[in-house]
DNA sequence: TGAGTTACTAATAAAAATGTGAGTATGAGC
DNA sequence: GCTCATACTCACATTTTTATTAGTAACTCA
């Protein structure tokens, strides 16, 4: 995994702009690759480790497992570790995490009207 | 810049997910550093180069010209050349972009509820 | 002519994000 | 004791993102 250089001013960058407003942070987590997937078909009672990774086609098991730490540690889901043979664990999502999906929905229904006229930038371009 | 190898998982996973929900081209255009700040201040009618970089302690002419193409570029925003010497130019949100921030706003409303519980990871920890 | 200003772009370097493949712990069942 | 399954973790490789430095175009003013 990558270190991060504390004083790089890339780093320094970041905690500017985490300083300077939540929106900052709030982006900082949600808007990572895999993570509204995640939380969201979480919210759909996909709830174990190897459902999650059937549905996403192409996940490893290392950065599934990553995204899955970092939304129990935003306190957007909870890890439960059932006693059971063998070992079976489940996610559920918080109501925090459910607050947060409500906007995503909305974030999503404005890509889709706004989207479609948005051509991203091609390869190399920019 | 970073030429993209069209063919590496990365990107397909890339394509994947944008397939998948347009949540993921919403969130790859407003999940990048700067970003969200930038189109926030042109809403406040900040609406110069130079202005922009005065508010933005630390980015970098290179960095900040990226942003506001690709702002443009989406229709998040508008640039008009001012026939003036010596040479101005005029940012202004869009319609489209001016939607954007509400749900950003709320974005923020959200974190700053949530976001004292949430302990980042720290650096080097995942 | 030459310096100054604004708003950039290009080449390249540094850092972080993302992905790969191998390995681990636990207990069941043969 | 050996293999299997689940749900991971670790070290390392690849690719993208982000930043640095230098330079450009257009036009003014001295």
């Amino acid at each position: 995994m990558s270190q991060k250089k504390i004083n790089s001013t890339n780093t320094l960058n970041e905690f500017y702009l985490e300083e300077r407003c939540t929106l900052n942070k709030v982006l900082k987590i949600v808007g990572k690759r895999w993570v509204s997937e995640i939380l969201l078909l979480i919210k759909q009672d996909v709830s174990r480790f190897s459902n999650l990774k059937e549905c996403l086609n192409g996940i490893s098991d290392n950065v599934l497992s990553s995204v899955l730490n970092e939304l129990v540690n935003s306190k957007l889901i909870e890890k439960e570790i059932l006693k059971q043979i063998p070992l079976r664990v489940e996610y559920r999502i918080t109501e925090s995490g459910l607050e947060l999906t409500d906007i995503m929905h909305q974030l999503c229904a404005w890509g889709k009207v706004h989207i479609p006229y948005v051509t991203r930038m091609k390869p190399g371009f920019n």
